[in-house]
DNA sequence: GACACCTACTCTCCAATGGGAACTAGGCAC
DNA sequence: GTGCCTAGTTCCCATTGGAGAGTAGGTGTC
């Protein structure tokens, strides 16, 4: 069979990845932290600051809508509706709706999203640890090809 | 100013953030790694199998361009090599030509690629250990909403 | 020499994703 | 009535990613 080539070997391996990504628990959470707005609801709610040394309390806390939206500053009204739904979806976080004047919405991580987010601190330390070498190298990189 | 409201503030938000981003390096390296294909070439160079219990060695080894496709079924080509260059460029991974007949490009993980994708290992388990329990929020979210 | 095939890309087109801004609901204030 | 508040929702458009074909440089076959 002379048509059974690269092209088709793509192909095939396509659906055996599908198949498998139905079912692989590290594929399934790669879906849900390879989210930029995910893991910056996390980091809000988990007491994370913009930076370290920031203006936070590093205790987590629950937050309102509006708060979130001011903290992951940049975040679009439907990004953010549509993580914090995806996340309470996954039981991450809890929504609580209180009828005052203006309604109000608060959320607050759950012990699941808490132990998530207590992951996360090594990424967190790792970059604060090796992003001087990165941008180095990324300099080099940019002379080198110029 | 009867202007300089919610839609405002968040331009301005998004001004801040924007700026902060430029410096910040937990930004920089979310940027990096919430993308699925840099996770993916990590962990495949890194010798994780494509699920636990896999037929994989647990050892990092170097993978051939050819290699990588099959392993991160799936994945365009063109995909691969962006992701594989913005990794090169990073100084995770090192990239060499063999001019063999049919020219041979071989990928493997440096000492900083290693350590991040050490890292990432705590992910990996802690995904594991969780997404049944992930995975049952999201059957008793979705019979609820229905 | 003409044609096929190899690897590791590169290019072109198209569908899906994400962002911006305007609009909605429900209620109080003036 | 008009305006403003929060927490969304809707619509439109630019960017991103995927599919698939094309390329470079070389070997093998007839």
């Amino acid at each position: 069979m002379p048509t059974m080539s690269a092209a088709e070997k793509r192909t095939q391996a396509k659906m055996d990845y599908d198949a498998f990504l139905a079912e692989c628990p590290s594929r399934q959470l790669l879906d849900r932290i390879s989210d930029k707005w995910v893991t910056l609801v996390l980091a809000a709610l988990g007491g994370d600051g913009p930076h370290p040394g920031g203006d936070c309390t590093g205790e987590p806390r629950s937050m309102r809508y509006s708060e979130l939206a001011r903290r992951l500053a940049g975040v679009s009204q439907k990004m953010l509706t549509q993580t914090l739904r995806s996340l309470e979806r996954d039981g991450m976080l809890t929504r609580t709706v209180t009828p005052t004047v203006p309604v109000t919405v608060t959320y607050e991580l759950t012990d699941l999203g808490l132990s998530l987010h207590g992951v996360m601190a090594g990424f967190k330390a790792w970059a604060e640890g090796h992003m001087d070498e990165v941008r180095a190298n990324r300099g080099a990189y940019d002379a080198r090809a110029e």
